[in-house]
DNA sequence: TTGTAAGCGTTATCAG
DNA sequence: CTGATAACGCTTACAA
C-alpha cells in the first residue's frame, strides 16, 4: 500500500535530468539553469520527495543529531535544562537523542558509545562522575560539552552555575539571621556541582566565624534515594539540634520539610530551611521555602551554543568553562 | 590528531578476510570458521573498531530510533512519560529523538516531517489538534502511536488515560460534600484529553441532579498560558460564588491556588479544590491538593511497547486503544 | 565456510 | 551548466 518512497533517482528521471543536477537544486552549491530547476522542482512536489538524511549522514559524516545525557528528565532542573537545549538545537536545524542515565555510570558508559556509533554531531552531558578514561578517549573524537557539572581531570568545555557562590549565599542568608548550628544534607559522590555547594556552605559558615561542624553535615558516599529520610532524620536527632538546615538540591529539600513536619516541628521556628535549586510550588508550600535559583533554560541554551560554536571551530580553541549566576529567592522558610 | 575511524575494510585487512565474513561476525548471522571469527575479534579489539549505525541503517532501513513528540517536557507529566518511554526503548535497544511542540501546529508539522525524514522506525506524539491531514498520510509510511490525546478522525493507536472517569470521580467527590456550585477551568482547543475531563465534569454534574452550567465553566479556544489567572478570576467573581473548582490540569492548579489565595478566600472552607493531574509537591502545600493521579510511566512504557509490537506486526493488526486507570487521592482541598 | 560484487540514497569530482 | 561515476560503510545475494 504505501508506494515506496521516491528518490533521487526517480526525480532525475521525472525530471528528464541526472541525479547530479538533482543534488544541486536540493543544496544549492552549484549553478543550475532555471529550466532545469523548475523541471526538478515540479518532480519534487510531484511525487513528494524528501531527501534521506541517513544516505545524506553517511555521505557528509553529519547528522545534525546531537546526543544528551542526563541523569534524570524528571528532574525539573534537568527538564528545563533540555527544554532550553531542545529549542536553540531546533533553531540551529539540529534535533536531539535523548538518553537518562539515572546517575549510572554502566549506562552512562553504553548510552555515551551509541551516541557516538550513531554518528551525533556531538554530545552534551552530566557526567555521572565515572569513565572519565572512556570519557577522555570519546572526547578526542568527538565534541562534548559537560553541562551542571563536570569531571576535573578532564581538560574539557562545561557549562554550570555557580554552586559555589549560590550555595554561599544561601547559607549567608541563615547565618545573618543569626543561626549559628546549620545543618547540611546532600550527596557527597564525587560530583563537582555537589562539592561546590558544600564548599560555599562551609566559606559561609567561616565567614561567620562558625567551624565546618562534620556532625552537622549529613552526607551520603552513594546515591541512595531511599535513605534520603533517614539522612535528614539524623541531622534532626543531633544534641543539639540545628536550628536551620540548608540542602544541596530540591528532592532533599522535600524531603526535609517532611521529616521536619512529621518530627512535630516547626518552619522556620524550630528549624529553617533554604534549599538548593528553586521549584515553581516552593512559593505555593506552607511556608514557602527560600530557595537557590539556577537560570536552567539558559544553561541548556548555552550548552547547545557552545557545542554549535564547537562544531565551526574544529576544537582548535582552549576549553571553556561557563559558569552562570545563581539567584537565592527569599521567602518564608528563612 | 584524532586517528580515523576505522571501517570494516580495515577490520578486514587487518584480519585477512573479506568484509563479509567481518560482516558475519557482527550480525552473526551466518555460520564462521573459528579461526576467522577469532582473527576478527582480535582486529576489532585492537583498532577498537565500532560499526557505523548510519551505514548500517542506510542499508537495512532501519535505525532503532524512535521520535518523540510532546508539547511540554517541563510539564511534570510529560516528563514522567518521556523516562518511561525511553527506559523502555532503551531496554530494547532503542533511542530517542525528542522534539517539544509547544503546542504549535507548525511545529509539529516540522518535527514529524523532519523524523520521518531521519528515517526513525517509529514515532510517539501527542498531536496538538492540527495536522490531521498531514498526519493521516505519513501514519500511512511510518508507525505512530499517540500517547495521552488522540485525534478521533485518525485511525490510529493510541494510549491514554481514562480523562472521563477520572474527572467523573473527582467532581463526584466534590458533589457528595455537598457542593452543587462547582466551577471548571481548562482549555477547550479540541484535544480529546481535555475534552473528556470536561465530559467527565458533566456527567458527575448531571449525576447529582444538577445541570451543567456554561457560566461556570471558564475555558479557552486558544492555548495562551498568560491569560490563565484571569480565567481563574472570571470564575471566583461569579456570583453566587462557586464553592469548588475543578481545574483540568496541573498547572491550572497551581494558578487557582494562587488566585484563590489572593482573592482572600480559603481552600478549602470557601472555595474547595481539586485538580486533574497530580504533583509530588501537592502533598507538601497548605492545604494538600487533592487531584487524580495519572500513571505517566507506565504510558510512556506502554506507548513504545505499542509502537515495537507494530515494527513486528508490519502494521496489520487493527488500531488499539490503550485506556489506563486513574486515580482519585483525596488530601486536604476538597 | 568464504569472497566478490551489487546496492542503500546521497554528494562530489571530473570531464564534457 | 550538465552528466557519468566514484565514494560513504555496511549487508547480502550469488558464486566458489
Amino acid at each position: 500500500m504505501a508506494k515506496k518512497k521516491a528518490t533521487i533517482q526517480d526525480i532525475a528521471r521525472a525530471a528528464g535530468t541526472s541525479v547530479s543536477t538533482v543534488s544541486r537544486v536540493l543544496t544549492g552549491n552549484a549553478p543550475v539553469s532555471d529550466a532545469k530547476r523548475a523541471a526538478v522542482e515540479r518532480a519534487i512536489a510531484q511525487l513528494g520527495y524528501r531527501p534521506s538524511l541517513i544516505a545524506r549522514g553517511l555521505k557528509m559524516s553529519k547528522t545534525f543529531t546531537i546526543g544528551v545525557v542526563i541523569n534524570d528528565i524528571t528532574n525539573p532542573f534537568y527538564s528545563m535544562v533540555v527544554k532550553g537545549a531542545e529549542s536553540e538545537a531546533k533553531a540551529c536545524g539540529y534535533s536531539l537523542i535523548l538518553c537518562v542515565s539515572n546517575e549510572n555510570p554502566e549506562t552512562e558508559l553504553h548510552q555515551l558509545q551509541m551516541l557516538h556509533d550513531k554518528q551525533v554531531d556531538g554530545i552534551i552531558f552530566g557526567p555521572t562522575g565515572h569513565n572519565t578514561e572512556f570519557i577522555r578517549s570519546l572526547a578526542a573524537r568527538i565534541p562534548m560539552i559537560q553541562v551542571d557539572r563536570y569531571l576535573p581531570d578532564l581538560q574539557s568545555d562545561a557549562v554550570v552555575v555557580d554552586n559555589e557562590g549560590g550555595a554561599y549565599q544561601a547559607v549567608k542568608l541563615l547565618t545573618q539571621r543569626g543561626h549559628r548550628r546549620i545543618g547540611l544534607v546532600g550527596w557527597q559522590i564525587g560530583i563537582t556541582s555537589e562539592d561546590q555547594r558544600i564548599a560555599g556552605y562551609c566559606r559561609a559558615l567561616e565567614d561567620a566565624g562558625i567551624p565546618c561542624d562534620p556532625h552537622l553535615m549529613s552526607t551520603s558516599p552513594a546515591f541512595a534515594p531511599e535513605t534520603m529520610p533517614a539522612m535528614v532524620e539524623t541531622l534532626l536527632a543531633r544534641r543539639p539540634r540545628p536550628t536551620a538546615i540548608f540542602t544541596i538540591n530540591n528532592q532533599f529539600g522535600i524531603v526535609a520539610m517532611q521529616a521536619i513536619r512529621q518530627a512535630g516541628l516547626n518552619i522556620p521556628d524550630d528549624v529553617a530551611l533554604v534549599v538548593f535549586d528553586d521549584l515553581a510550588v516552593f512559593a505555593l508550600t506552607s511556608p514557602a521555602i527560600s530557595a537557590v535559583a539556577q537560570p536552567a533554560y539558559e544553561v541548556g541554551q548555552r550548552t547547545v551554543q557552545l557545542l554549535l560554536s564547537r562544531l565551526k571551530d574544529d576544537g582548535e580553541a582552549p576549553p571553556q568553562l561557563i559558569v552562570l549566576p545563581t539567584e537565592l529567592i527569599v521567602r518564608e522558610s528563612a
